[in-house]
DNA sequence: AGATCCGACATTTTT
DNA sequence: TGTCGGATCT
């Protein structure tokens, strides 16, 4: 043990061996954070903690997998196979597997994906007979997440007039119902959503005291890794189960908490001290993983939000080579830019392609860059996107056999009753959903029963809905020998399936034989793992809740020499030597949908430093000057991140010799400035009031006529004068009127003003330019 | 019931 | 640009 702590340094050791009690270790980017928690825990046990007894949540299976092989190689793999590690998500759903029945869950519930819920809720809509135009699904499913991810329950809904009233002013008085329906669906279905997973774990540990007990007994030690994008659900749960110790360590920067669309909440890591006595902070503030040059650019990013943690990341290593900042003129081109680029950097460095990733901030910006890539014969990847099991092959094919360990899984039922076609068509399928709800049976159930429930179906339909009984439970019997590769090879080739790809002679089509194909080889490793690993079984139910939880980036085998193309969220806890941000555009980077707050902004402002802080030794901005969007070449602007950074960090390129003679770039573009100098148009003007967030320092943008443009000089990235740290919710004391809290903040640049209510003297508006302000809480 | 065509919509991020 | 669901025809 000694030996690996010798490789920490001050400020990591003492988180490392501060064995008991609350601690919170607050850790910028790159600062061996995982390097912590993995000697922590490893220290933990050398200290005689039963692995038993630990419990550590990442982010990603990955993570888990990664840091439990580190721990391994420390402590032997005997000792370590004990720990529970893994996400929120997949511990949580093996605990409610051991204690379904509790919950009058089947042990073998499915879990339902996105795809799942939006059908379902879609199909929910339609039998409502409510107006799909002001019911759109996705935002439907977007808000039952959202209350759940709150512990807003069906019947919390109910007894809370306050959302009652906002859903009716948002036109959708129905919610309420459907979001009754869907739950009641899931539930007779036997299947959990992912906020299920969190929801019914804090069902469960709030109604059964003994089950709350044991695991409280049985997690002695906790650490909670990406604390920052926890959300109010997963928080209970941690609260509930450490309570008992207080053995509770959590890991995060607040910095890099880029989740909140999903309901992270913020918060969780800035309050994490008053949640509990005696909270050891811990700060992991050098950087080891980036140059100088990246860090400072990054920390000057980053000081432009107000809601942060106070903490210095800075770095002993060299200063490195300027961040570099490249304009195209369309996305196109972009995408050869980059190209072309890694193509020279591996030839004249000697550099591999997995030295190099490409991040963006949306998946459909991947295409141009893929195509150009494949023309340069550069091997790449790309993470995330339409996940491998997502894919409507590899669904059809996992529904029947979800539907194989759990008959009443409806979405899986209704997927492929007719899937190749039998002859039922959507009258009976409707028909049937009708009968099942009215007999609160599922569907299979009906139709096992189908001679005997009441229901308009013609005979000979009911002889081909018998016989996929039949097929379905022949299935079900040869489950009970056969091993998953084993069943899913001869489902697809029994049911159809095969041959119905086969009739498709299309590229496609052999795209998804392929694909089918490899979905059978996973099958067969996971099988052969099985036998490795000890706490698994297995099951075909193993393998289904591995699929339904594994994220793309968890499965990384065979040629991993390949530039890495994901989305920035997906890159986070990554790193690599050369990292190109494309995309920097207004409207993208930040995205048109997250400019409407504060920290809507704030929040995309987080997500470009965590891109940033991925580049070990060189990063690359990109952004182009149209773009096709909607099949459409769409106009863009530079994002105002990239101003954003200290000049001193950044070389603008000279835009190559075509882009200067270029006719498209006449002066009205322009102008007649130097050509090797980037402009920036001037962001539209909007007011704080107004839910908009406005650009520091108005006075130097010259209108918005292209022709009175002027280069960025000096003026770039220092902390603006009138940009007041004031938040809404703060307590300030002023010399005359006392203390007071912030209600509202208003106005742009030097205009900006703060209305207060004061203990003495009530509310008074008050412009921050003169009012001598004292920020006490 | 099944095949085919057409129009709407999408692109913010994911366990 | 590509996918999906609905309408329409066979």
């Amino acid at each position: 043990m000694e030996k690996y702590l010798s490789q920490l340094n001050e400020a990591q050791l003492e988180p490392t061996l501060q064995k008991d009690g609350p601690m919170i270790i607050i850790a910028g980017a790159g600062s061996g954070k995982t390097r912590v928690l993995t000697f922590r825990i490893a220290y933990l046990m050398s200290q005689g903690v039963d692995s038993f007894n630990i419990l550590a949540l990442t982010f990603t299976n990955k993570a888990a997998k990664e840091m439990k092989e580190r721990i391994a190689t420390i402590v032997g793999s005997s000792e370590a196979k004990n720990l529970w590690m893994g996400t929120f998500h997949s511990v949580f759903a093996k605990i409610l597997r051991s204690e379904a029945d509790k919950l009058g869950y089947p042990s073998n519930f499915t879990i339902y994906d996105t795809q799942d819920s939006d059908r379902l809720i879609a199909s929910i809509i339609k039998e409502m007979n409510l107006d799909k135009d002001i019911y759109k699904y996705k935002q439907i499913r977007s808000r039952i997440s959202s209350y759940k991810n709150s512990l807003i329950t069906v019947r919390a809904y109910f007894q809370n007039p306050e959302l009652i009233e906002a859903d009716t002013m948002a036109r959708r008085p129905r919610l309420g119902d459907i979001y009754k329906e869907y739950v009641n669906r899931c539930f007779k279905a036997g299947a959990m959503d992912f906020d299920d997973l969190l929801l019914k774990t804090n069902e469960l540990l709030t109604r059964f005291p003994d089950v709350l007990m044991k695991y409280q007994n049985r997690f002695k030690y906790i650490l909670v890794d990406e604390y920052q994008d926890t959300n109010h659900s997963q928080y209970l749960i941690v609260r509930a189960l450490s309570d008992r110790f207080q053995n509770i360590c959590v890991v995060g920067d607040d910095a890099q908490s880029i989740y909140a669309f999903r309901g992270a909440n913020i918060n969780n890591i800035l309050n994490f001290q008053k949640d509990y006595d005696d909270v050891k902070v811990f700060r992991l503030e050098q950087n080891y993983r980036s140059t100088k040059n990246i860090v400072n650019a990054a920390n000057s990013i980053i000081e432009k939000n107000q809601t942060k943690l106070d903490k210095v990341v800075w770095t002993a290593n060299d200063e490195g080579s300027k961040i570099k900042v490249h304009r195209s003129l369309t996305d196109g081109d972009e995408g050869r830019y980059v190209a072309s680029t890694i193509f020279e950097e591996k030839m004249n460095h000697q550099l591999k392609n997995s030295d190099f990733a490409i991040l963006y901030r949306t998946n459909s910006q991947s295409r141009a860059i893929e195509e150009a890539l494949r023309k340069r014969d550069i091997p790449y990847r790309i993470y995330g996107g339409t996940s491998f099991y997502q894919r409507k092959e590899i669904k059809d094919v996992l529904s029947y056999l979800r539907l194989i360990v759990n008959p009443a899984d409806e979405e899986a039922l209704v997927r492929i009753i007719n899937f190749p076609a039998r002859g039922i068509g959507q009258t009976t399928i409707d028909r049937l959903v009708v009968a099942a709800n009215g007999y609160n049976r599922s569907i299979f159930e009906v139709l096992k029963n189908i001679n005997k429930v009441d229901i308009n179906i013609n005979s000979g339909t009911k002889n081909k809905l018998q016989d996929f009984v039949t097929l379905i439970e022949s299935y079900q019997v040869l489950n009970q020998t056969a091993n998953v590769f084993e069943l899913a090879e001869y489902v697809t080739r029994t049911s159809g399936l095969i041959n119905e790809l086969k009739k498709d002679g299309t590229p496609e089509g052999v795209t998804r034989m392929e694909n089918i194909e490899e979905l059978l080889n996973g099958m067969k490793d996971f099988v052969e793992g099985q036998k490795e690993v000890a706490d698994t079984t297995g099951s075909l139910a193993e393998f289904l809740e591995d699929v339904a939880l594994a994220t793309d980036l968890d499965a990384d085998k065979g040629d991993t020499n390949h530039v890495a193309l994901m989305t920035i969220h997906l890159a986070k806890g990554l790193e690599f030597p050369n990292v190109f941000i494309v995309g920097l555009e207004e409207d993208l980077f930040p995205s048109a949908m997250s400019m409407n707050t504060r920290s809507e902004l704030e929040e995309e402002r987080r997500l470009f430093y965590v891109a940033l802080t991925r580049a070990e030794k060189q990063a690359y901005l990109t952004y182009a000057l149209s773009r096709y969007r909607w099949g459409k070449l769409i106009d863009s602007e530079p994002s105002r991140f990239i101003e954003e950074i200290d000049e001193e960090y950044v070389e603008i390129l000279t835009p190559p010799e075509e882009l200067r003679f270029n006719p498209m770039l006449s002066a009205d573009i322009f102008g007649d400035v130097e050509p090797n100098r980037i402009r920036f148009k001037p962001a539209k003007q909007v007011e704080f009031n107004k839910g908009k967030i406005s650009k520091e320092e108005p006075t130097k943008f010259q209108g918005s006529s292209p022709k009175n443009l002027k280069p960025v000089g000096q003026t770039n990235g220092n902390v603006n004068l009138f940009d007041s740290k004031l938040v809404v919710g703060n307590l300030v004391k002023h010399i005359r009127f006392g203390t007071g809290e912030v209600l509202k903040i208003e106005g742009a640049g030097a205009d900006i003003k703060a209305e207060i209510n004061f203990q003495h003297g009530g509310v008074k508006k008050l412009l921050l330019r003169f009012a001598k302000l004292e920020v006490v809480g």
